[in-house]
DNA sequence: TGGTTAAGTGGACTGTAGTCCGTATACGAG
DNA sequence: CTCGTATACGGACTACAGTCCACTTAACCA
């Protein structure tokens, strides 16, 4: 579960543990084609601009960019790393923060789907492009690239928590639940309901965790125990 | 509402209303594409055929294929048609019966969230590639195309009757429940859940059942969260 | 029935993702 | 320092989606 959240840079490839190290221009090129992707994107805009175009600008060929990021969205993924590495911190600080002050952990699921809300819309792009061509969750690589991975195994440990607490029933699905409450902030969903439905942010993270409120003892037809 | 449900096949073209008819020749090559794509996706699997190889099994070159089907997602969609029309008027009447039955609404939207579950297993392949390239409801054709319009539509009005009924508070937000209970039977995550999660649809459908179950009155006003 | 014309057709063409493989070089050993 | 080798590099190449347009032909009209 604390697997997670350590190592502030080095997600994109894993270490080789095999002996020979990594070659130091191998390192200093997949740096300079981060900087540089980063700063075509932000020029272009990240659909308007294709790996080639990346390669070029970086001065490599496609073999040396592809050897770094097997595709666009892995790329995008390393581009987000930092920012997701950051949210994930400041999120586990939060929690245990509330936990401290016993909160209960259906509150902290609120305040941490309202929190992936924001980050959410924030990086929309390079989500939508990382999520495009990602959907198997590689597990050549090390765990935790995928943001899905993490969020769901956040939102399972709370909903777990929450069950522990009473605040939800023992019988609760937890794992397809997660699954569940995490399904509308896919990035294309999400874009969707930004761009054509027009949500406000706000109204999003009201309604998702109106959702998961809703997971709360009573509406089963099973668990009669219903103290309340 | 039942502009849907008549004519088993014509959904492809809208037809012309402005004068000339379509031409025979193209109405027996349109048939014909789809005839073979049939063939081909059954042979090879949806994923294993190009649209290339479609044009040519079907004798036609690349420019008629696209004519008929501006992309391979299209192609998918209209080869679901019938059995997508067959899908909703079996949950209209279905949904008319219950209603006569005096069924509550929140009734049915557990009836129709099942069989929705089961209809998207059963045509995932297809789904899958038809959501791939077809997120914008792409407004300049006439509305009955793309299926989550109808799902949203028939969730949004269920969950309509459900308030009036007083089973679910005036308040709610009843476009983003629509979205946000459909999201998990988005062809992706579904696939995702079903193949690397291994849920069986039971345990899906079940799942969703009580997230929408979720929605009844009395969770919603002011919790007694006041956390922070 | 033959002329006119817009709808329809075929396939070459473009753009882009991603692969392959011969060559170059950083690294460690001796 | 030199050599051997695994690692990395570059860019040609493949595969595929989707566009374009000169040519063909069905439908309508007189």
């Amino acid at each position: 579960m604390d697997i997670v959240a350590q190592k502030g840079i080095r997600l994109p490839l894993l270490e080789e543990e095999d002996g020979r190290k990594e070659r130091r221009d191998a390192v200093k090129n997949r740096a300079h084609i981060l900087a540089t992707a980063k700063r075509l994107f932000a020029e272009r805009g990240v659909a308007q601009v294709n790996m080639a175009d990346i390669a070029a600008a970086a001065g490599v060929g496609k073999g040396t960019l592809y050897r770094n990021f097997v595709n666009k969205g892995a790329l995008c993924l390393a581009l987000l790393d930092a920012q997701m590495t950051g949210f994930q911190n400041e999120r586990l600080a939060e929690m245990q923060r509330m936990s401290a002050q016993n909160a209960p952990a259906m509150a902290q699921l609120d305040v941490f789907l309202d929190a992936l809300v924001y980050f959410t819309d924030a990086h929309l792009p390079l989500l939508c492009e990382a999520q495009r061509a990602g959907l198997v969750p590689d597990r050549g690589s090390d765990g935790l690239q995928m943001p899905h991975f993490w969020q769901h195994m956040t939102v399972s440990g709370l909903l777990k928590t929450a069950v522990a607490e009473g605040d939800l029933p023992p019988s609760l699905d937890i794992p397809y639940m997660a699954d569940a409450l995490l399904a509308p902030l896919k990035a294309d969903l999400f874009r969707f309901q930004r761009e054509a439905r027009q949500f406000s942010l706000e109204r999003i993270s009201a309604g998702l965790r109106l959702l998961a409120a809703g997971l709360r003892q009573g509406n089963q037809i099973e668990r009669e125990d219903s103290i309340l």
